[in-house]
RNA sequence: GGUCGCGUAGCUCAGUUGGUUAGAGCGCACGGUUCACAUCCGUGAGGUCGUAGGUUCGAGUCCUACCGCGACCACCA
């Protein structure tokens, strides 16, 4: 059987089959009426955008629930991960544009509904290609609940949401300063506007008062007239300026508050004001004020009754509110000519470099600009309370805990929220308009309007942003608004895991939702992944050209390698770093630890042959000390594994159960039962090491599935694990942890620790390998001696070494470095090698390095005394010659206290 | 401007409530044809724990300031 097994463990040959055969048997499917007897455990997939395939960071976040879920599987949990992708809007509208544009065509040449089945042939394309790679890395999604947030069903739940958010009052309709993409030409919310820091320029600009203003303490333009100076970083925007505000307690205007300043380029002539927003701290202290294209001076207008002028069209090009000669003009070539004219007319007072942060469209990267627009909004106050006590409550836990506060601050400053955007791919707004004038928000299209009858109704052209129906995500794809059985067994959920950069996009708005549709938290607790970065620490992203194709990955190394990865490096509170030019570098560990999995198994298999197996229980007296250490360590590794799952410390789960299998399993267990299974000593001997190693293996097996799900069940398929079991891995159980045995385990360590010591000598004098040395034990503790008579081929096999005796310090002997590891470990070793060394010859090698050391460092002490090198070397040269010296003293130290020890 | 995080070996990172000689993986050097695995085994070199103070018997760990990097938020024109 195990001959059958090849040296070199191969994903290939076993991937796709066995994703199949769990497919098959139904394990990732979780049935509404099984919740009796197993309590659910719920997380719901953050829906990959259909814009594009998956890049590595969905392989981390993926990776890490599949994890959860599958752990909470083996614990005999109800596991249900719900799978589904997301429309999102405007990127897919985008990524559909932008192929159009290849064609030389824009969405206005296909009009609409072709643009629409366009968009839907792209999904059509994308979806199931996400699909395949999600179970390409080995997701244990339950398939038949696959939702899609623009599927008729998920629809629905938009639908009802935003009638009843209307009902409330907590939907409206308004015109308010809303962040324009003058590329997207559609509005976008708060959080999709990212701030940049961006190095710009401050312009002051004077704004003259009529001739004759008695303006007392104002500076005046050579012609005598009296001028205000306010600053601007946007100066095309003083096209559309209503007034100037100051500081209602500024003395300096106190004479020109009232009195109208002449609008430079416009003819216009606008009011000088007192309002508080004006801060008599910056600048000159007086400020324009553009309530069309600033949302504080739209709120300045507001109080003052001001008119709002909008220059811009929606391509912001200056439209015909702007002068003459300023008119079709893009926003910075008006820019540009408005400082010019300016300029020319001495009317412009200086330019100063100004750092600020200049809003971008989160998907085209675009200048967003600030304008009035009539958009709906929903009234975000009273849906933030009940998601602010979630937290405080500690309803709703967050992990890295710091997210906590920032999803606090949030809330607490949370503003409304623009949801109407001026696109074709996406949930309609369910409105209509009657030429009677009557707005109907209806569930259901309506036929006639209510109000007067008439079929000519208009539905609202703008769609949804994408968020609004991913906020009902945890419900809506479990059936809501219907009262279904998913919905009463499978809500709320447990747990969230997902990208911090959508914290408020999404995780904050989820709670809210959750909280006035369905009364409770949609999860309890939400870890927030890593970053994917390149070495550089750049995000991974398509348009730098350093992402991973998680697929790639899975072809050279294996789904397992991959998630092995990702999940180790997922260190609490730390980014993941890969380097897409070295993928061997980063994947070639959890390739080889798969390998090494592979090859203890076939190991096992080899001396399992033929052989009944006992349960190790039934062989508890037989236990050895080797047997009783690797229960013992086993032990130890589930309740640390179980411990650090829960806490989500997922590196720590996962070095855990590398450091049991390949360290102390594979190292040291394997190698010290290797002559029991050999047929050396007895059939009871060998019999209990047999037993342990499988026992061993099926648990560490189990432990290690959640991570590397295919070649642990590739093995224990194979593994004759006595008594009943299920067809898999994926629904045996999770280990329980058993006792540790303290003193099997202090022994153990003692015993090790000795086999150090003697490799160590051993390297260090270069006794050739094949050559056995002899080992004379002084002051021998305990433990050690417990150790030596439990384990009598313990030494021979692992250091090629013979106990010779206690207690004699054969003459030429020496200690050698290790010993007083032994020492430090309370078990008193000293370990002479005897005539194994030749110490003349040993000696000889010392002093040649001591005296090769000493010459560096004398030539680099020579260096440092020569004054017209330190003069004149540039510093960092001389501190780094002062720093070998030093190192090259301390190599010395160490030589002669070697040497020492040899005379 | 506010809030938060990070600076430990060449690289990526662990370092619990302060406690002997600061760890792991990778990389590097040296040595290995033992019948599970060279995708392996063994050994080793390499660290002023960002800087400067402070608290303490004792600080990588706690406090203060500073330097550097990063994130998020914010209407300062």
């Amino acid at each position: 059987m195990g001959q059958e097994l090849p040296p070199q463990y191969d994903p290939k040959a076993f991937e796709t089959d066995l994703y199949r055969r769990w497919e098959e048997r139904g394990y990732f499917r979780a049935h509404p009426a099984e919740a009796a007897q197993r309590d659910p455990y719920v997380i719901v997939i953050p829906p990959p955008n259909v814009t594009a395939v998956l890049h590595m960071g969905h392989g981390l976040n993926n990776t890490i629930q599949d994890v959860l879920v599958r752990w909470r599987r083996m614990q005999g949990r109800l596991a249900l991960w719900v799978p589904g992708t997301d429309h999102a809007g405007i990127a897919t509208q985008n990524v559909v544009e932008k192929q159009l544009a290849e064609e030389g065509r824009t969405r206005f040449d296909l009009g609409r509904e072709a643009f629409e089945a366009r968009v839907w042939e792209w999904v059509r394309h994308t979806e199931p290609r996400i699909l395949g790679q999600l179970k390409a890395i080995g997701c244990s999604c339950d398939w038949t609940r696959t939702a899609f947030t623009l599927d008729e069903r998920l629809s629905r739940a938009v639908r009802e949401v935003f009638v009843r958010l209307h009902e409330k009052g907590l939907i409206y309709r308004g015109r308010y300063i809303i962040n324009w993409c003058p590329r997207c030409l559609t509005a976008l919310s708060n959080e999709e506007a990212e701030g940049r820091e961006t190095d710009g320029q401050l312009w002051r600009l004077r704004y003259p008062f009529p001739a004759g203003t008695d303006a007392p303490g104002l500076p005046t333009l050579p012609d005598g007239r009296p001028y205000l100076v306010v600053a601007t970083t946007r100066p095309e925007t003083m096209l559309g300026d209503a007034a100037v505000a100051v500081h209602p307690s500024d003395g300096r205007y106190a004479a020109v508050a009232g009195a109208e300043v002449e609008l430079p380029l416009t003819g216009r002539r606008i009011p000088v004001i007192g309002d508080e927003w004006a801060d008599p701290e910056f600048g000159s202290g007086a400020v324009k004020v553009t309530p069309a294209h600033d949302p504080n001076d739209f709120e300045v207008g507001r109080r003052h009754e001001l008119p709002a002028l909008d220059i811009f069209t929606e391509e912001a090009i200056t439209n015909e509110n702007a002068p003459e000669g300023f008119r079709g003009l893009d926003r910075f070539e008006a820019r540009e000519k408005v400082v010019r004219a300016l300029r020319a007319q001495g009317l412009l007072e200086g330019v100063d470099a100004h750092t600020h942060s200049v809003p971008h469209c989160y998907r085209c990267d675009t200048v967003v600009e600030p304008r009035l627009s009539l958009q709906w909004f929903v009234r975000m106050g009273p849906l933030a309370e009940p998601a602010l006590a979630a937290s405080r409550e500690e309803r709703v836990r967050f992990t890295p805990r710091r997210w906590k506060k920032v999803y606090e601050h949030w809330l607490e400053n949370i503003r409304d929220w623009c949801i109407s955007r001026q696109l074709w791919w996406g949930h309609r707004i369910p409105v209509w308009y009657c030429a009677c004038g009557r707005e109907i928000v209806a569930r259901e299209d309506p036929d006639a309007c209510p109000a007067c009858g008439s079929t000519a109704l208009e539905r609202d052209p703008d769609v949804l942003d994408t968020w609004f129906s991913s906020w009902l995500w945890p419900f809506s794809t479990l059936g809501w608004p219907d009262d279904t059985d998913d919905l009463r067994v499978f809500y709320p959920t447990h747990t969230l895991s997902t990208a911090p950069e959508i914290l408020f996009f999404w995780v904050a708005r989820m709670i809210m939702a959750g909280l006035e549709f369905r009364g409770e938290e949609p999860f309890s607790d939400v870890y927030l992944h890593a970053t994917v970065r390149d070495p550089l620490g750049r995000k991974m992203s398509k348009s730098l050209g350093n992402g991973i194709d998680p697929l790639e990955v899975v072809d050279l190394y294996g789904a397992d390698a991959l998630r092995y990865t990702v999940v180790a490096a997922a260190g609490v509170g730390t980014d993941v770093t890969l380097d897409p030019d070295d993928l061997e570098a980063s994947f070639s560990p959890g390739r080889n630890f798969a390998n090494k999995l592979w090859n203890m198994g076939r190991f096992a298999l080899m001396n399992l042959e033929g052989r009944d197996i006992p349960p190790v229980d039934d062989v508890r007296d037989e236990l050895e000390l080797a047997d009783r250490w690797i229960l013992s360590r086993l032990g130890a590794a589930t309740g640390d594994a179980t411990r650090y799952l829960e806490e989500f410390r997922f590196h720590d789960y996962a070095s855990t159960v590398y450091r049991f299998l390949w360290g102390e399993a594979a190292d040291r267990y394997i190698e010290l039962v290797k002559p029991r299974l050999d047929g050396e000593g007895a059939d009871a001997s060998r019999a209990a090491a047999l037993a342990t190693l499988v026992h061993v293996l099926d648990t560490g097996l189990r432990l290690l599935h959640p991570i590397m799900p295919f070649v642990t069940e590739a093995l224990w398929l194979r593994l004759p694990v006595p008594g009943q079991r299920p067809e898999s891995l994926v629904v045996a159980a999770w280990p329980r942890a058993e006792a540790r045995d303290d003193d099997a385990e202090l022994q153990l360590r003692a015993l090790m620790a000795l086999v150090g010591s003697v490799r160590t000598a051993r390297s260090e004098y270069n006794v050739p390998p094949a050559r056995a040395v002899d080992v004379h034990l002084t002051d021998v503790s305990g433990p050690l001696t417990a150790a030596l008579e439990a384990e009598p081929r313990a030494l021979e096999r692992l250091a090629r070494a013979r106990h010779a005796g206690d207690g004699t310090r054969a003459a030429g002997a020496h200690e050698v470095a290790g010993a007083h590891d032994v020492l430090a470990d309370g078990t008193g070793v000293f370990v002479p090698l005897a005539g194994v060394i030749d110490l003349d010859r040993e000696r000889a090698r010392l002093a040649a390095e001591l005296e090769r050391i000493g010459g560096q460092r004398e030539a680099a002490e020579a260096r440092l005394a020569n004054e017209s090198f330190t003069s004149r070397a540039p510093a960092d040269v001389v501190e780094r010659e002062r720093g070998k010296a030093a190192s090259f003293r301390e190599q010395e130290d160490k030589l002669a206290r070697k040497l020492g020890a040899l005379r």
